[in-house]
DNA sequence: ATAATTCCTCAAGTTAAGTTGAGGTCAAGA
DNA sequence: TCTTGACCTCAACTTAACTTGAGGAATTAT
C-alpha cells in the first residue's frame, strides 16, 4: 500500500501521475521556474499537493497558446513558501482571465477582419484596406502590413 | 525607377517589402509548399502579385495559432498554375473561418471553466470537477487530466 | 564597363519546449 | 538484505520556424 511519506508531499512520478505531464517535463519546468520543489535526506524531489494546481495551471495556460515564459510571470503572483490560498488563486485567475479575454478579443477581431474580406471577394484594392496597424498585441516587430489583399495589389501610376 | 521586369512579376526582394516578410523566410515558405514561384532566365524567383495575398494568409493564419503545415493544407484549396479568382479566395475564407470559429469557441469554453473555477474558488475539490476530457480538439495524447483543483487533491480513505 | 545591389544555394545556428539515454543513487517491499 | 523500480544529473537529440553566413552569380545603376 503506497502511501506518501509525509501527508502533503508528492514525489515526482506522483505528480507526474496526477497531472498527466511526464517526468521529464516536470523537471523542466522546475528549471523554468514554474514549480520549486524541496529535496529530501536523499536527494529526491518532494512537492506540495498544491503543486498539482500550479501545473494545471501551466497546462491550461499553454493550452490557451501562453509561453511558458509568460506563465511563469503569471505564476510569481502565487505565494511561494507557503500554499496558496484561495484569494491567491482567485487574485491570478483573474489576472489570467483579463488576458484570455484579450486574446478573444484580439481573435474576433481577426475573424471579422477576414469576414469582411469575404464580402468583398478579397480582390478590390481600395474596398479591402484592411490594416493589422491597430492591434496592440501584434508580435513585436514584426506581421503583415495589411490583411488580405494589399493596396500594393495596385502597380501604381506608371502602370 | 524600378519597375518589374514584367507586369505582374515580383522579385523576392519585391515581395519581402510588400508583406513585411523577410526574403529568407520567403524562401522557407517556399521550402514548405507555401509558394510556389517560377525562375527567370537567371535562376531568380519570380513570383506573381497573388502571391502578396498568399502570404498574408499565412501571416494572418499565424498569428491564429495555425501552424505552417495547417497552413499549407489549407492553401492547398488554391489553384496553382492560374491566379486565383474571387470564388478561390472566397472558399477558403470560408473555410478558414470556420476554423476559426472552432478556436474561438474553444477558447471561450475553457474560459468559462476557468470561470467556475473561480467561483469555486479552486480550493474545494468536490466542487470543481472541470474536465478537460470533452474536449474534442484537445491536442493529441496530451493535456491536463483536470482544469484547476483536480480532486486528486483529495488524499483518499486512508488518510 | 564597372561597381553596387540583389539574388542564389547550402550548411549551420537559434529559441521554445521538451524527450531520450547513459551512468549512477535511493527507497520500498518480499 | 537485497533487488527492483523510481529518482538523480547531465548531455545530446528533436521539431518548428526561421536567421545567419559563406561563397558565388545575376541585375541594376552610373
Amino acid at each position: 500500500m503506497k502511501k506518501p511519506v509525509r501527508a502533503g508531499d508528492l514525489t515526482i512520478g506522483d505528480l507526474a501521475d496526477r497531472t498527466g505531464l511526464s517526468v521529464s517535463a516536470i523537471r523542466f519546468y522546475e528549471e523554468k521556474g514554474l514549480v520549486h520543489p524541496t529535496r529530501n535526506s536523499g536527494g529526491q524531489r518532494r512537492f506540495m499537493r498544491a503543486d498539482i494546481r500550479r501545473l494545471s495551471f501551466v497546462l491550461v495556460a499553454q493550452e490557451f497558446g501562453f509561453s511558458i515564459a509568460e506563465i511563469a510571470e503569471q505564476l510569481k503572483l502565487l505565494p511561494d513558501g507557503r500554499a496558496p490560498t484561495k484569494a491567491d488563486w482567485t487574485r491570478i485567475s483573474r489576472q489570467f482571465r483579463s488576458h484570455l479575454d484579450r486574446r478573444i478579443e484580439r481573435m474576433k477581431a481577426l475573424r471579422d477582419k477576414l469576414d469582411a474580406c469575404i464580402g468583398c471577394g478579397c480582390l478590390s484594392l481600395k474596398s479591402c484596406r484592411l490594416y493589422n496597424a491597430g492591434d496592440a498585441a501584434a508580435r513585436h516587430g514584426r506581421g503583415p502590413r495589411y490583411l488580405l489583399g494589399d493596396q500594393s495589389d495596385y502597380l501604381g501610376p506608371e502602370e
